[in-house]
DNA sequence: AGCCCTTGGAGATACGTTTCTCCAAGAGTG
DNA sequence: CACTCTTGGAGAAACGTATCTCCAAGGGCT
């Protein structure tokens, strides 16, 4: 016993005391050796139950806690993935995806648990030293931006990293993104079905896939059906700038009679700016907004609203994520990653893997009119309600 | 060169090319010792300026990046901060104080990011395993249950731990907490000034400190002002069951003029049942409820709401938790939580110490009656708008 | 008896840092 | 010159685990 205390001359028996167990002392608890303790704790090697049991009873005595770090070390699986943010300014996450992201980020946080892994909020901003001083298994990355030299990087360091948003120009090594064409295209149909003739756009001003491919959409389909395109763009993530986009375009000479809004606050925003220029939804004017919040359902009328699903995506990214880093070196045994770093792989196999996942319209009063206008009524002035 | 690349005998050069590089590798192209590169890196030891920099270009060439696990190894430190959020059923967060954990969390992330510390989203129903998996250097905690044994566990182990929400039973190092009997009693005042002659509360059934202690305050203030309680308990966590009870609460015989809802979602519920019953707010109905969401601007008519201010919260907690991390053994250079687990230390320093921060109460049209009735009329049952 | 195979387990090494200790060479100083 | 101090840096010991290699003892078989 306290020969394999004392192995290799370490730990004098004199000192510190209340030190927290570690192997070592759990093995000489045991009367075995380290060997023996891992393999028992860990349901490895060729140990009788009885030994294993002992041995479980004992570290539980000691309270051992084996070290998270050390495992790390020796393992190169930290059990850590990274949760990338897109940033505005100073905050580090977006407001105006803020409930897409919560659900999201809730699911993804599901997942990965379920699957044994923790998730570490790191805002793209982060300064460096803080993305360097943990050890990530893989990245997930939110709607990266056009060329995130982020992203880059850590692809570049052998990081496996699954995006949701469809990627620009940086490399990953998969995505998922709703199919956000498909979306806008059936909104646009479902408006016009319910008797819209000029239906106007509120988007935003970042170069973001999301933003992005719907607007490429709406602009697509008024070319298609020979409609004008009439839409304003404000800063995303600026909430007093939607209110006041909302405003721009409800006061345009060209007032559409049907708007859909990209962010989640449009359609209060649309509702309030409504109301100024004393237009009845839907009667004079049909609302959607893509929102995953039920406030919608509540709202006077109730709103139609597009959901992103966004917890389908969460769970799907980081399944993805996950299967990537364990399918690395779970065949063979070596880790290609490493020994074929990303460059050699994409020449070969092309384009990242991406999933296109499916959306949901939610039809609420504010697209369904009751009696189809036939004409479209000038803009008002701002006055009473 | 090769002499110092070969030290110990290690890293035979015929073998694996493509490994990351180390510290060895920097020292080896550099020629210079493991030593220099760790000093020069980090800013320690006694080196000249051209040594430093010579070191650091040699790091950024051969695109060095320190191992997290390693450093933490060694150092003890991970960088890494736990957010343990409550959890009903399955899903990691609660809704209902969705938005004020979102508010939270973000400010909390912003907080740790700052002082170059990350957090791990960690659900309290983890999986045990995931908990022990992980190497944290402290833990934040938002709304722990009265007797909390994860919370024990992580304080008796020596993880610093700060709560959100006045902790019951467990011990902590310290916490953070609105003043929630401060904010009750000042709502209450506010709708009696407002006219109110029976006021209502809308509440949860669990026993978290914000619950119970908002309970408290309105018992307590029915009994001072001699009025006869009139409230409404439901699962907090059941959007659906929250609608039912503001329903109930309204169908009471001895339903009140005024109401104040403890959760987020309760505004919308009890304007939607209030309309049901053909209350009209504020007239028949005086509204206020706790909500950090700004729709309440926007609805018909905006509601009162009271903020409980989660960034600053959040902000608070985590900078309090980071002290205590980093204050352990700053000043003597001895690991005083070690050598002194905590039953020594709770001993002789009584209760953790607390901060108490104010709430907000930002007035809307909802609680703010136009003429002050003198009659509360009988409830009518549902029937149309 | 000699041989191989299985079982149970011990030893040692490596993971990649940080840091404590120590040393050599000048530089000043009496 | 003999000495101390400072500068610049090397060596080696941890940190705590997982795992590869190897060994001893016994059992069955020819």
């Amino acid at each position: 016993m306290t020969a394999a205390a004392n192995q290799s001359g370490r730990r004098p028996t004199t000192s510190r005391r209340l030190e927290r167990a570690g192997i070592r002392d759990v093995a000489a608890a045991a009367g075995v050796s380290i060997t023996t303790v891992s393999d028992a704790l860990n349901g490895k090697g060729r140990l009788p139950d009885e030994t294993r049991s002992r041995v479980r009873e004992v570290a539980e005595r000691l309270g051992y806690r084996p070290s998270a770090a050390a495992r790390t070390l020796r393992t190169g699986r930290s059990g850590l993935i990274g949760l990338t943010v897109t940033t505005y300014g100073e905050e580090p996450f977006t407001f105006t995806e803020f409930a897409y992201f919560a659900e999201m980020a809730r699911a993804a946080t599901s997942a990965a648990l379920g699957r044994g892994y923790a998730l570490v909020v790191l805002p793209a901003s982060s300064r460096h030293d803080v993305w360097g001083n943990i050890a990530l298994d893989g990245t997930v990355v939110i709607d990266p931006p056009d060329q995130d030299p982020l992203v880059s990087e850590l692809y570049r360091s052998g990081v496996p990293v699954v995006s949701d948003g469809k990627p620009g120009n940086c490399p990953v090594t998969a995505w998922v993104d709703n199919d956000h064409e498909a979306a806008v295209l059936g909104i646009l149909d479902h408006l016009s079905e319910a008797g819209a003739r000029r239906i106007g756009l509120l988007t935003g001003t970042s170069t973001d896939t999301y933003t992005r491919l719907s607007t490429e959409a709406y602009l697509g389909w008024c070319a298609k059906v020979g409609q004008e395109p009439v839409y304003e763009t404000y800063p995303a993530h600026d909430p007093a700038a939607g209110a006041v986009a909302a405003d721009r375009l409800l006061a345009r000479p060209d007032r559409p009679d049907a708007v859909y809004g990209l962010f989640d606050p449009n359609g209060t925003d649309l509702l309030a700016a409504a109301r100024r220029y004393g237009l009845r939804v839907p009667d004079d004017l049909l609302l959607v907004c893509c929102s995953e919040s039920d406030v919608y359902a509540t709202t006077e009328p109730p709103i139609t609203t597009l959901s992103l699903k966004p917890r389908r995506i969460g769970t799907t990214v980081v399944n993805l994520l996950i299967d990537a880093i364990e399918g690395v070196d779970s065949g063979t045994g070596v880790d290609i990653a490493r020994l074929f770093p990303p460059r050699f792989r994409t020449a070969g196999t092309g384009p990242p893997p991406g999933t296109l996942m499916p959306t949901e319209l939610i039809v609420r009063a504010s697209s369904q009119r009751r009696s189809p206008r036939t004409t479209v009524s000038p803009p008002r002035p701002p006055g009473e309600v």
